[in-house]
DNA sequence: ACTGCTGCGTAC
DNA sequence: GACGTACGCAGCAGTG
């Protein structure tokens, strides 16, 4: 059975015994003041002990009266043979006590008694409540308190003293001991035994005797010298006896249960130990006892709440060299991060959480600026590697702060991406964790809440909050070494993680920071335009209709346009509803008016709330500028994505899209420069399927499109017609896509068997894409993944799979992933050497946008010639393919001139 | 009230 | 079912 029944024991601390005992271990030690501190550093490091072994425990500090006690009164030459206590000591026992009062621990002096005689009858009082007795002390005298519920411990040597112990020690049980006491006699307290009898004698006497007073009344029997001692004993032994008895029914004014172990008063006693210089102990106090425990490790997750648990962490993190980093911290428009924790880990052992701001009034926190201050040089040091999930928004937030983090960066998100670009579940820790560990992390809803009763972390409380940020950090340790072995085992090099989306991290912080300028103006007045147009479409919607319905419902709009309105529904969504996207309403325009305002309206609110209100709501107002969030892990091709707002969606096509592009401006006194790769994918495809007449027809800088209507229609060049180019154009791009002839004639409006011969002629024309595209698909069967150019892998579960849709559907992918993903590393290794260039070159210009084919930079006027004819060159040398890359440049005010 | 799915539309 | 990769909006159904 457990514990309900079972409490703690009771200690009772001989606090003048540890106190001697200290002093004469280190009798001389001091502080830098000459202030003696050696006994109170042992009894302190002594009882810090006994309360870390026994967390639960009461624990009570006794010291004997300065005044003469009881025995004094008894006999005149108690302890009379004494000398004075040395100065050294005497300065010590003030302090101590009030270092003991600090630790929270009840000091417990009675005058006209003994420490001995208090602890005794404390332990019987609490023998009679039924609870169990520690006694902590290194006087053998105490002995005779033992029993089945009194137990001595020797909490400096470590020795616990129980009956059995004391039999094999005194040779007598613990009931004997006073009797022993007496014939042996004690010099120290200058009590007489019996001259010549010692510890032997005693116990053989008593063994043989039973007790004192069976011996005294056999004296007689006594022979030699010892027996004459004895006989002359007689009369003083019992007074020895007396003496050596430890009084158990002290008159006390307070009961065992009356005291409490109080929390220790952290403030003072580090004044206190600043004081007598303690500089571990002060550590050891101020190190968390309340380390939460996390049943998924058996590491220790410590809070950190002081200046030298810190410190002692710091040093920790520079011994090993590493840093697992786990930030709390949340980014403003202005990309500025306000930090509200950070977790630490260095090691698999202990992982820490430094609370920021927590409102938990449990805890006292660290200053943001101070703990920022102890980091810095960790994160200066190129030595320290920094480990974690996601080190983009970690070196993002310590640029916030004022803080370039040097040192190699292991990031797992990266990692894993590397490993599996497209694993179920993403690459955040928590799904890392569930499948290289197979631990489920904390779920942060959890403590947070979810709905309207989700909290900010913030009020979390500090010890959940450590159970879960400790955690993190821990486990991308963990993570970190398991991934990169991993890495290891998989692939030949790991250029892919080291020289590509390790540095491009760094570079991508760096565009995230200088952020974008956008003028508000243009854009709020665009959305005035388009409210006022919006409005209008409405009615007239509801005028064509008959009736009013919600314009943004797909579903209500079917009900209008095939119940109400009779018009023929040309298709059906995968879930089996009737089509209302733009290509239907557009093949309804002539038959009824309202499609064609369904389908303006719909441009108009989608730029209205996807962008207007979406890129107002972003721009930071002190800059002008929107910091966009570049994810590097979501795109399984190996492709950016950016976020909050996305910037790689912004309309381009349409007038008005143009318009938002307008308001995407460069600083004062500088321009946009604008780069792309031209036809970036059919350059790839062409390169991979190394076609003779398609590597022509780029070697002769033709327009691709037109070249490929050339061919299919067997047309001149010149002769293409706009129609046949736009054709032309659809089988490219279908082609990279995966496409099949039901696809390519939805496209471009054609007949299925249209459209299958155009394909037919393209691969007749091309027989080179066609073998590549086989090819592909094979290698993808056997391997069970599709590798781009730089050996990035983007693996394809259902390529084998019997389900038809499932594995077209796969092998659709295994066409488009390689072309897609060596544009995104061929950009990638474009952006890495373009920062370094620019930075090498301390041109006035940095990258401000990063659009799959696109580079944006913000140039000073000036140098714009100089910085364009530069990244020309260095993104038309990154990649090395049998086609050659074009690069097209464009400069302007705002990113349309630009473009 | 919240969550997740669907439909749609924008980019490359 | 039929053309890839994203993000994000609005509606809506299922859930509590």
């Amino acid at each position: 059975m457990i514990s309900e029944y079972l409490r703690p024991p009771v200690i009772l601390v001989d606090g003048s015994i540890y106190l001697f005992r200290g002093f004469h271990g280190a009798p001389n030690f001091t502080n830098s003041k000459g202030r003696p501190t050696g006994a109170i550093r042992a009894v302190v490091s002594m009882l810090l002990r006994l309360l870390d072994d026994y967390p639960d425990s009461p624990v009570i500090v006794i010291f004997d009266s300065a005044k003469p006690t009881f025995r004094h009164a008894m006999y005149n030459e108690y302890k009379a043979n004494r000398p004075p206590m040395p100065e050294e000591l005497s300065l010590q026992i003030e302090p101590l006590h009030s270092v003991i009062k600090c630790m929270g621990l009840p000091l417990l002096i009675e005058d006209g008694y003994e420490a001995d005689d208090i602890i005794g009858t404390l332990a019987t009082q609490a023998t009679e409540l039924g609870l169990e007795t520690i006694v902590s002390t290194s006087d053998k005298d105490m002995a005779q308190l033992v029993n089945e519920h009194v137990t001595l411990l020797d909490t400096m040597a470590g020795k616990a003293f129980k009956r059995e112990d004391v039999v094999e020690k005194f040779g007598v049980p613990p009931e004997r001991i006073i009797d022993y006491l007496a014939l042996v006699g004690d010099t120290s307290d200058n009590i007489p035994g019996v001259p010549k009898v010692g510890p032997k004698t005693a116990s053989r006497w008593l063994n043989q005797y039973g007790d004192l007073a069976s011996i005294l009344r056999n004296r007689d029997h006594f022979t030699g010298k010892v027996g004459e001692n004895l006989r002359a004993s007689v009369e003083y032994l019992p007074l020895s006896r007396d003496l050596a008895t430890i009084k158990c029914e002290v008159p006390l004014n307070l009961n065992i249960s009356d005291f409490q172990r109080a929390e220790m008063d952290i403030e003072e006693l580090t004044k206190w130990f600043n004081e007598l210089e303690f500089r571990t102990l002060l550590r050891q106090v101020t190190t968390p006892s309340t380390a939460k425990f996390n049943e998924n490790t058996d590491a220790i997750f410590e809070i950190v709440t002081d200046p030298l648990t810190l410190d002692v962490w710091v040093n920790r993190i520079r011994e090993r060299k590493k840093l697992s980093l786990e930030l709390l911290a949340q980014r403003d428009l202005g990309a500025n991060y306000q930090c509200r924790g950070i977790a630490l880990c260095a090691d698999k052992e202990r992982a820490a959480y430094l609370p920021i701001d927590h409102t938990d009034e449990n805890f006292r926190q660290l200053d943001f600026v101070y703990v920022i201050d102890q980091l810095r040089p960790l994160m200066d040091d190129r030595e320290v590697e920094i480990i974690g999930n996601d080190l983009k928004q970690v070196i993002s937030a310590f640029a916030s702060w004022g803080i370039h983090i040097e040192g190699p960066l292991s990031d797992t998100a990266l990692m894993s991406y590397v490993l599996v670009s497209n694993a179920p579940g993403g690459h955040r820790t928590a799904s890392l964790a569930s499948r290289h560990l197979n631990m489920t992390t904390i779920d942060r809803l959890a403590l947070t809440g979810s709905g309207s009763k989700r909290i900010p972390f913030a009020q979390v409380e500090i010890p959940e909050a450590t159970c879960y940020m400790a955690e993190l950090a821990h486990t991308n340790l963990r993570l970190s070494e398991d991934l990169r072995q991993q890495l290891q085992e998989e692939f030949e090099d790991l250029d892919l993680y080291h020289r590509i989306e390790q540095p491009l991290t760094r570079v991508l912080a760096t565009v995230e920071r200088n952020g974008v300028r956008v003028s508000k103006a243009p854009i709020e007045k665009l959305g005035q335009e388009l409210d006022e147009r919006i409005e209008r479409l409405v009615k007239q919607a509801y005028d064509a209709a008959g009736e009013q319905f919600s314009l943004n419902s797909p579903k209500q709009i079917q009900e209008v346009l095939f119940d109400k309105l009779k018009l023929t529904s040309p298709r059906r969504t995968r879930s089996g509803m009737r089509s209302t996207s733009e290509d239907v309403l557009r093949e309804l325009v002539d038959e009824h008016k309202l499609p064609q305002i369904i389908l303006d309206y719909r441009t108009a609110t989608k730029l209205n709330s996807t962008y207007v209100e979406q890129l107002l709501n972003s721009i930071n107002s002190d800059t002008q500028r929107i910091h966009t969030w570049y994810d590097q892990t979501s795109a399984s091709t190996g492709r950016l994505a950016s976020s909050n707002p996305n910037l790689q969606n912004i309309p381009v096509r349409t007038p008005d899209g143009r318009r938002l592009r307008e308001a995407f401006i460069a600083g004062e006194g500088s321009v946009l420069l604008s780069a792309d790769y031209s036809q970036i994918e059919l350059r790839i495809m062409a390169h991979f399927a190394a076609d003779e007449s398609l590597r022509e027809a780029f070697e002769a800088d033709l327009d691709i499109h037109r070249a490929t209507a050339a061919e299919i229609f067997d047309t001149p060049y010149e002769e293409v017609s706009e129609s046949m180019r736009r054709d032309a154009k659809a089988i490219n791009f279908g082609l990279i896509y995966g496409m099949s002839a039901f696809g390519l004639a939805r496209n471009i409006g054609t007949s299925r068997t249209e459209a299958g011969a155009f394909i037919d002629r393209y691969f007749y024309q091309y027989p080179g894409v066609l073998s590549y595209m086989e090819e592909t698909k094979r290698v993808a069967r056997s391997a069970g993944y599709v590798e781009t150019l730089m050996g990035r892998r983007i693996h394809l579960p259902d390529i084998n799979q019997t389900d038809r849709v499932r594995r077209v559907s796969a092998e659709r992918v295994a066409i488009n992933a390689p072309i897609q993903g060596t544009a995104a590393d061929i950009m990638k290794r474009a952006t890495i050497a373009v920062d370094r260039a620019l930075t090498a070159g301390q041109y006035d210009a940095r990258m401000v946008l990063h659009i799959h084919d696109e580079i944006v930079f913000e140039v000073a006027e000036d140098q714009v010639q100089e910085v364009s004819g530069l990244v020309i060159e260095v993104m038309q040398q990154t990649a090395n393919l049998s086609i050659d890359l074009v690069v097209d440049t464009g400069v302007g005010k705002n990113w349309s001139e630009a473009h």
